[in-house]
DNA sequence: GTATCTCCATACGGTTGCGTATGGTTTAGC
DNA sequence: GCTAAACCATACGCAACCGTATGGAGATAC
């Protein structure tokens, strides 16, 4: 995972998509210094030019996986075009779909959960991402038209079946998603995806 | 976390649910012998008179949290006495309550899952613990007198439901399970809990 | 009351990691 | 080509931890 581009000099995002791959494998605890300069071929003098310490270089891992988990998908529903059923049905694919290559091919959301169980900022990102996302899960439904009482409680029952399948992703190998496609169906009668 | 009974020895089952402790605090590079030590008031001579190595706990950790975590609920929601639509509604509402004092106070669970993400024999642990509650899922719902063609895929969606929510838990702290209780009320009819 | 087994404390060597200090190398300005 | 800044390697002191070795205390048998 050196610079592809010939350069010699690696720059802070390198250190940041380290310590996220680190995180995935094996914990915040996993995220060290001189294991990660081993792993991306620098050695501790370039980490430390870089970041004033591991906290801060925990900071910045925060940072970029907020910005990108909060608005990755949302984003790309909404810029697919679709009517609202259609963009409720997309986003169900793409939460179904294997993990993205972002961080180094592997689920980075659970490792960052885990690790918000025992870092208040961690907890704290975690906790903005969640609720932002269930907002729009909300606006989904609405904008598709369900009643509006119906729309908070399913709400809360579609993502934490997303999250859920995404947890039990890492260890079964199923694809679980039909009955949750079932359910959109049932909401909305039977049209659609 | 000293012996409240007098006892001056500590015996195996101290260590392991210190180390579950730890676990769950920082994840398993957490759970390590030192620290362990000072938790309970012993030191290192104790740990390796009972255990080969740190491996050795991780092993009696597995096993202890493998046999809770199977038949906990499932035996609880058997003996109850309801009939399959009570035994539904009674898991959910397992399922729905605050994490128990089992093992600290915390959920253990999604401790347990992290680890996994690292460790194949942790990972093999929560595969067999996933299968064997799907089928119990599964078989409630058959109970219960679902339609055969809905059982799989509602057992999927229920089950993952319940594991996000317990995700969620840790960072929101809304009970959510509202929309799960109104998706069985809506395969079973509007009879139940 | 001593022999033995169980359980634990203490001390030790070796490894790994953090953060700092310092000097060297590359790059850009001019 | 000289200078200044950006970037990085090497070396150091310090702390934490692992696993082992060894001796000793407490219980039990007889």
């Amino acid at each position: 995972m050196k610079p592809q581009d010939g350069r010699a000099r690696l720059g802070r995002e390198y250190w940041v998509k380290a310590g996220l791959r680190a995180l995935v494998d094996g914990g915040i605890l996993a995220v060290r210094v001189e294991p990660l300069a081993r792993e991306i071929g620098a050695t501790k003098g370039s980490f430390y030019w870089h970041f004033k310490d591991l906290a801060d270089l925990h900071q910045a891992m925060l940072e970029l996986w907020e910005e990108v988990a909060t608005h990755a998908i949302t984003r790309a529903v909404r810029a697919s075009g679709r009517d609202a059923r259609g963009q409720l049905d997309l986003l169900i694919a793409l939460a179904s779909a294997p993990p993205g290559p972002t961080f180094g091919g592997a689920a980075i959301e659970p490792a960052l959960r885990d690790w918000g169980r025992s870092d208040p900022r961690a907890r704290a990102a975690v906790e903005r991402v969640d609720r932002q996302r269930l907002a729009d899960v909300q606006g989904f439904l609405r904008d598709a038209g369900l009643a509006e009482a119906e729309v908070t409680p399913n709400a809360h029952l579609i993502y934490a079946a997303v999250i859920g399948f995404e947890t039990l992703r890492l260890t079964t190998a199923v694809d679980m998603h039909d009955g949750l496609r079932r359910l959109v169906s049932r909401l909305f009668g039977q049209g659609g995806g």
